[in-house]
DNA sequence: ACCGTTAACGTAAACGTTTACGTTAACGAT
DNA sequence: ATCGTTAACGTAAACGTTTACGTTAACGGT
């Protein structure tokens, strides 16, 4: 009936319809026992006719030069078994077509990406835009990518951010956990598997992972201490949530220091906030209202202190004499206010830089065994305190 | 004289060595023509002995439910030619296994890797980690990654990040140039591929690329506009570098203002800074010799400005009645100087959203038309002027 | 019995590399 | 002539996916 021809036997006579599939007709030929679909002519992609945007690769280069893929593959990454005519040859040739190597595909092969996962709470906070800075550069001189996920201090952001990280793309993870995480299940998932793992500044407590950490506990003991000696009894502490790790250390300092000097520690000195402005004025005046009065404030940040010290100036509360102000970071912000502010220098592209650095060596190595630095910080005193 | 055999014809006799090759003894059988290496012993990696940190992939999955790579890639894709049953077997399957899919090799396959690049020429700069932030949201929303590289400011390094970037890591690069990019070769090269390109605050003047930008020009004018309806007759005007875009339209707009309003032009009211407290502060000094005095200083951006004022009051100056202080960006800082600092907000991290915005339309439709797009600014009036 | 239809699978090519292993031809020594 | 050696290449598998295409068995209609 029809003048279909099997491909096999070339029989025209014998051939049955045999269902349609993907909406082609298929048939049978009686003939050969054997099923088929009539192919499309193949179009004419002779010479390079339509790839104008493509990528030129090892094929393309192999093609012009009339050697095999493994031969220009040799070539260009400098391997033995060829001949320097041969090398030299295909080098200049892979130049003139403006040859590209495709990450993906060696990331592919060699089970390596050459790229450094970080996840960050958010980039628009001084603190953390510094650390970034601190791990681009240590990274970019090691020969490595970044590759940055913002978690916006939200807990599921950072659990997907850093199951699409781990899928292969990154060769180590340096995590900044946000103020929502609590449980810390979908880090110790990852632990012991071929990607090293580091968190910095804001760390899990009792997980054995490396750490680059901030002197929290020492620099508000010190701080704390210092406020005692220049007489005030009366010390408020902004902190963050309670469950962050900097939290939980510099209210400690804060603790053995009023010990050591035998004064008690009154809760209603304590205030938590999440870093937005209302909650520090908030806070603020929770503390005004209070007897007897404060007469020291140290800050979770500069910025909440530079903050501050507005505040108490608009109620003509005088800095230092009636309150003292202490920061905690040392931002450029803390240079603008008047008075200027004193602070406690966490030294944060150091801390960034260390992480990054321990976490390529970590890569490098193998070795992931579990380290945990503390970053020296130092009081620089300025005005406010 | 050796027991080797050929491992085709299984003769002892006749074989003759031929050569080493890669530190192994080759030989030669005589009676089937026939070069061979004797092969080490397989190893016994029958179950999953030495893989503990390996991901499991398509091919564990499907070993263990006895089916074909193909048939669990359409259970887990939700593809048709599938039962209900066996689909949902596997991908019970999968999730016990706790499979992860390789993103390598699915860009690698997809041509598409689901990620941004981008090129930013700081990270401790208010404006520029405001806009990435804008760039991370949408990004993230639009369920892209993101790769940011931090170019320094430096040419060479800009080149380089773009260059890595282009071999097939992203599907689309957002660029904001660094100060010392003056030639745009680089940029070029890439323009008609495959992969779009969105220009965004500092742009190249005059190439076809999509752009985002701040309301430069316009800002400029309205500020210079306002300092005059003010009584300003000696405005100086802080810029930087000579080739940036930024630089050269405020400084239009800035002149354009002063001929509407017949005030002649004085290059010695103009500076061109690096960004550098150092140059900031030299800039100004510069000024303050200058007669008639100037009355009046546009900033290049909030940071410098906020700077400018604590430089004056040490100098006793009055601010606003001596000389008008005005900012560029509205950041954070501007709220803490005293007095506080006026601006023109050019809605930084709106900036970053319209470019990311942008760009993934532009890899969504594959429509690489070039637009430009201002994102409109405010005056923002405080104390400073 | 014969034919047409379809659900549900499998095979294999493709993406662009890297690399273990095979092969060839030329050369020198016996 | 026969054998050992080596430089310089090629082949093919592997990495983990996706997908075009082929195949099988079962079923229903005549």
């Amino acid at each position: 009936m029809s003048r279909v021809k099997c491909p096999k036997c070339q029989n025209v006579e014998r051939i049955l319809k045999a269902g349609i599939i993907r909406n082609k007709q298929r048939y049978f030929c009686k003939e050969c026992v054997y099923h088929f679909i009539i192919k499309k002519v193949q179009k004419d992609n002779h010479i390079l006719s339509d790839k104008p945007a493509s990528q030129v690769s090892l094929q393309d280069i192999a093609s012009v030069a009339g050697v095999s893929i493994t031969t220009v593959s040799r070539a260009l990454k400098n391997r033995p078994d060829i001949s320097i005519q041969t090398r030299e040859y295909i080098k200049e040739l892979a130049k003139s077509l403006n040859y590209q190597p495709n990450i993906l595909a060696q990331s592919l092969v060699n089970k390596s990406t050459h790229t450094l996962g970080v996840i960050i709470p958010s980039l628009e906070t001084t603190v953390f835009s510094t650390m970034l800075g601190g791990i681009q550069e240590v990274a970019s001189k090691a020969g490595y990518r970044v590759i940055i996920c913002n978690s916006n201090e939200n807990h599921e952001t950072e659990i997907a951010n850093i199951q699409g990280l781990m899928n292969h793309l990154i060769d180590g993870l340096l995590i900044c956990h946000s103020i929502q995480t609590s449980s810390y299940e979908h880090i110790r998932i990852h632990l012991g598997k071929r990607i090293p793992i580091v968190q910095f500044y804001r760390v899990a407590i009792g997980l054995p992972i490396s750490q680059i950490l901030a002197e929290d506990e020492v620099g508000a003991e010190k701080v704390t201490a210092y406020l005692i000696k220049k007489g005030c009894r009366r010390i408020a502490l902004l902190l963050g949530p309670k469950n962050l790790s900097i939290t939980q250390k510099r209210f400690n300092g804060y603790k053995i220091s009023l010990e050591k000097h035998g004064i008690n520690l009154d809760i209603k000195l304590l205030a938590h906030v999440d870093f937005l402005q209302e909650s520090v004025e908030k806070a603020l005046e929770d503390w005004l209202k209070i007897n007897p009065k404060i007469d020291g404030i140290i800050s979770i940040s500069d910025k909440s202190a530079a903050q501050i010290i507005r505040l108490l100036k608009k109620k003509s509360i005088k800095i230092p004499e009636e309150i003292n102000v202490f920061g905690f970071g040392n931002e450029f912000t803390g240079q603008i206010v008047e008075p200027e502010l004193s602070t406690f220098d966490t030294k944060t592209r150091i801390i960034g830089e260390e992480a990054a650095r321990l976490i390529i060596e970590q890569i490098i190595s193998g070795n992931q065994e579990v380290t945990s630095k503390l970053i020296p910080g130092e009081i620089i005193l300025r005005g406010s305190a």
